[in-house]
RNA sequence: GGGGUCGUGGUGUAGCGGUUUAACACGCCAGCCUGUCACGCUGGAGACCGGGAGUUCGAAUCUCCUCGAUCCCGCCA
């Protein structure tokens, strides 16, 4: 005996006159008196039952919501009145002649309708019951799709699938570790991998031309919406390739997951900015795109000794830059403007924010003209707000990209069109090193293992490091960032130089790297290659708030998971095992 | 490590100008209703207001501490 011939969901006209078993969980019960209306709900969607003998009423009467319950009855086309075309099966109804309770629900700590309201901790706690929500349905599915057209993809041009392990070693680059003590080795212990970067070079040096893996990654850093311990990438590598050839896949690939994942086309190729105008205009390496809001550099505007403070700033080597917010898009308050002001403040940045009056920028110590050229530069129009900010260095501009995301969003929220479009763009050039206060070093920006520009490298190593780029580019899609890659250094002796560089102490450079040495001069192709966060992609395809409700289990911000209750301590026994006392 | 916000029946919120039977919506329970579709109507149960201390005649409300959640910076691809 089956349970059900069909699922609620997919009951349509086809299936009217047919009798048929369903199963599934109830969602809502209507009692209108002398019939009674249950909507029977599974992944697939929902279909309504009606009871209309006593026996049937009394039996629907005792059901409670999520009660999972299996049904006979024929299908029949509802009356034309009836018909509800705002649901899928609303042509149809299912009169209902047999209806037995294979498991009730005594108890519900939120109603699933409602989950994505609920607060998340509570959420995860029941974790099992949000997902019957069918919005986090709908989130896996479309995560399925990602997750399947990336293989079918990936393996239709000849990529192999190559899986790599999970338990690997501790390296002192990067983030924290995971760590996972040996109980075999005790005292040693295995790192969790942070992604398989050195794997995936080990393969191409293995003669591995075409690489991929679907691959979860272990970061032991603090989270947020965008960000968890445990994350999925899809990783890539290509042996005998340019940046060009890998920017060629990633698009191919970006392109039919959106096709098949939310049926919708996009652009191909991608725009691309450089890091350094990516910084200048939207002050952020992932800018969002959807709205344009730019920031202008205008110090030069103020190379006028009489305009004081901004002529001392300017003539500092400070930079003034400065945003318009177009009347049409928010008008402020002294309050909303104080409050703006404050979400974007940083150290050693000073604001000023002014309105563009009749009589021109607020800014009164300005001649007319300089307010109208001003004006003009900043394309602002008299009603207009505009922020300008003075700092150094790249501060300024970071400070005025958060300006221009808390006003963007505004934007978006307008325009629920806009607010769905995607966006993508390559940020590329960027630099090969930043400069570590702290660490009173060079760090990488993307990781030490990225090729430099060469001709810059020769040039400048010695002088001036910061000006070298490498040859490397972040994918970008409205504001996050959801990958990076480019091209690998295969040169023993300069990714030892590198090493150096960064601040990897000759005794870590032999022993935790030979193996790399090694096979990098052991005849490793040239090769290229990048990773994609899967979940972040989810995230934005799905529309959704946080990478959570893309993931079937997540953690909360501690990294614990309130339904399983992770992490916990170990018995003595346990303790013992590992660490020997 | 730092900063912001939040914590009130099962859920989501209001109350925070100090004295209330702590309110509302949804849910739950009982009843009514012959075509609902976020059904409707009537009635009922359910909260010592995250925890602790303090100020006060009196605290959900004010102060301090603490715990938890969340967002951001730091950190992290």
């Amino acid at each position: 005996m089956s349970y059900r011939d069909i699922q609620c969901g997919l009951v349509t006209k086809e299936w009217i006159g047919k009798s048929i078993k369903l199963a599934g969980w109830v969602d809502r019960i209507r009692e209108v008196g002398g019939v009674t209306f249950i909507l029977l709900r599974d992944q697939t969607g929902i279909s309504q039952l009606v009871c209309e003998s006593t026996e049937m009423i009394e039996l629907a009467h005792k059901l409670h919501h999520e009660d999972v319950i299996s049904i006979d009855g024929t299908v029949r086309e509802r009356k034309q009145k009836d018909k509800n075309e705002s649901m899928e099966t609303g042509e149809i109804e299912i009169p209902v002649s047999f209806l037995s309770v294979l498991n009730s629900c005594t108890k519900l700590p939120f109603q699933i309708q409602k989950s994505q309201e609920v607060d998340e901790n509570l959420r995860m706690k029941y974790r099992y019951l949000d997902i019957r929500n069918p919005r986090m349905h709908n989130n896996f599915v479309v995560r399925h799709k990602l997750l399947q057209t990336t293989r079918n993809y990936f393996s239709d041009l000849g990529f192999l699938e190559i899986e790599t392990p999970y338990l690997g070693k501790s390296t002192p680059e990067g983030a924290r570790d995971f760590l996972v003590p040996s109980r075999i080795n005790q005292g040693k212990y295995y790192a969790l991998t942070q992604s398989p970067q050195l794997y995936k070079e080990m393969l191409m040096a293995g003669g591995v031309d075409k690489y991929f893996q679907i691959c979860r990654c272990f970061r032991d850093e603090d989270f947020r919406l965008d960000r968890q311990p445990e994350f999925t990438q899809i990783d890539m590598e290509m042996a005998f390739v340019d940046e060009d050839d890998l920017h060629e896949v990633i698009e191919g690939l970006m392109k039919k997951v959106v096709k098949n994942c939310i049926g919708a086309e996009i652009e191909t190729p991608f725009s691309v900015i450089s890091y350094e105008d990516a910084m200048r205009t939207y002050g952020t390496d992932k800018p969002d795109l959807r709205f344009d809001l730019p920031i202008k550099t205008i110090s030069q505007m103020f190379l006028n000794p009489e305009y004081k403070a901004f002529y001392i700033a300017a003539s500092d080597r400070k930079t003034i830059a400065a945003i318009n917010i177009s009347k049409d898009i928010a008008q402020y308050s002294r309050k909303q403007s104080d409050q703006l002001i404050e979400q974007c403040k940083m150290d050693e940045v000073a604001f000023y924010f002014v309105k563009n009056k009749e009589n021109g920028i607020g800014l009164n110590f300005l001649t007319q003209e300089d307010k109208k050229l001003i004006a003009d530069e900043l394309k602002s129009e008299p009603g207009d707000s505009i922020i300008f900010a003075i700092g150094s260095g790249y501060q300024v501009f970071e400070a005025l990209g958060r300006a221009r995301s808390v006003v963007g969003k505004e934007i978006l929220n307008k325009n629920e069109e806009l607010k769905n479009s995607f966006r993508f763009t390559w940020v590329n050039k960027f630099p090969l090193f930043l400069w570590n206060e702290d660490k009173n070093s060079l760090d990488s920006v993307q990781h030490p293992f990225t090729l430099p520009k060469m001709d810059q490298y020769i040039k400048n190593i010695d002088t001036e490091p910061l000006d070298i780029e490498s040859c490397s580019s972040d994918l970008v899609l409205n504001g996050f960032e959801l990958g990076s890659g480019g091209i690998r250094i295969v040169d023993a002796e300069l990714q030892k130089q590198i090493f150096e560089k960064v601040g990897v102490s000759a005794q870590d450079i032999d022993e935790q790297f030979d193996y790399l040495f090694n096979a990098l001069s052991s005849g490793a192709p040239p090769e290229a290659g990048f990773a994609l966060g899967v979940d972040r992609i989810a995230m934005l395809l799905t529309h959704s708030a946080s990478l959570r409700d893309v993931i079937a289990f997540p953690k909360n911000t501690r990294g614990a998971s309130p339904l399983t209750k992770e992490p916990s301590e170990i018995t003595k026994e346990q303790h013992k095992e590992v660490f020997g006392e």
